[in-house]
DNA sequence: GTTATTTCTTGACTTAGGTCAAGAGTGCTT
DNA sequence: AAGCACTCTTGACCTAAGTCAAGAAATAAC
């Protein structure tokens, strides 16, 4: 978890440059939750209380569709996670965020965030810098899905992030890249023989 | 343009408190631009320098895949504007904004709302937020894109923005839709006989 | 107001990807 | 280690939506 805790700092000083009463401040927020292989997370209709920063363990955000689950992203490693427009937002999540492996996460409440705001004016540079980032992530994703077919995204995925192809159970790869799991499947077998 | 500034005004202070002096600083860094029917905005390849604030006319931003166009949002009478990942990270636009009637925007430089951050942090509020309302935006979107069929999502943009089915000419509603201009002339007949 | 250009519609045909169903692996569990 | 439950693959078939092409309707330009 020290390491988790630097690994932190490093994305924070990463956007912006703290004093040290500022990441003491920070870091004292954070605590350190706990979750079962399969375990939610937030559920649908719950709003999301924490801003997750991952320290160990893999986990799934999707959401319902007919009976249908559509994966929207993953998380792991040293990667925030969590439910953000319900947080940001504090309204009930239409998103389900799952441990797909036993997990451990630091997490930031909201209450607590917002009195990082309120306190340091930082927090709000940093907290414009953090929704820019991960804003443009979402405008290239959109860009991705509405222009590229199955295969070519699966390709996409490939060379940018073997990793998440290499730590994702396939049916949830398949549906985050807006394919059905046996398509999926075909594309896979199709290129490994070409 | 009296009554485009004091929309602008409404928006801001929707999002944050300023003093008069604060709103006095941020007006004065908006200058007016105009352009003509047709005309581009910002091009593939040009950085973004100014975020816009609408005064008038009707603004489509898009892409080019293999020589299609396909569109992301469009922008009209008070709404802002601009190609926003590459106005926020000074790089190179993937996109075009082009102006489909004659238009008059507000502008405000990159430089001057750095300016801004910097010399009011109220102004670092205010972007966090902006940021924010932009991403649970796209994320409504993305879910949409990802769930619906091309049917469900005109009827969608139907009851949420009847405005913009009445202002865009069909062919770029269609690809913002994510279909071919056909299939949206099949929806419309479809939906008007039932 | 009359051309000239776009935009929109409609029909015929094609295709990427979905659905259903049945087997083959994989790996938890006791 | 045997059994059970997922996950992945494969085949057969289906369907939503795309493409191409040709008129009709609407706008823009002169």
């Amino acid at each position: 978890m020290d390491i988790a805790l630097e690994k932190l700092q490093q994305q924070i000083e990463n956007m912006v440059q703290l004093t040290p009463q500022e990441w003491a401040a920070f870091r004292d927020c954070w605590k350190l939750l706990s979750f079962k292989r399969q375990e939610y997370l937030v559920r649908e209709g719950q709003t999301e209380r924490y801003l997750y920063f991952v320290v160990e363990g893999i986990q799934r955000l999707y959401f319902l569709n007919d009976g249908n689950e559509i994966c929207l992203g993953f998380s792991f490693d040293h990667s925030f996670s969590g439910v953000y427009d319900s947080f940001v937002s504090q309204t009930p999540s239409q998103y389900y965020l799952q441990a797909i492996t036993p997990s451990k996460l630091l997490a930031l409440s909201y209450t607590d965030l917002e009195q990082l705001y309120a306190t340091y004016p930082i927090f709000e540079r940093w907290g414009r810098l953090f929704n820019q980032y991960f804003l443009l992530g979402r405008v290239k994703r959109e860009r991705d899905m509405m222009s590229m077919t199955a295969e070519e995204r699966y390709v996409r995925l490939m060379t940018e992030s073997p990793r998440t192809l290499q730590l994702i159970p396939h049916k949830y790869l398949a549906s985050y890249l807006g394919m059905s799991a046996e398509t999926f499947s075909r594309v896979r077998k199709r290129l490994s023989k070409s």
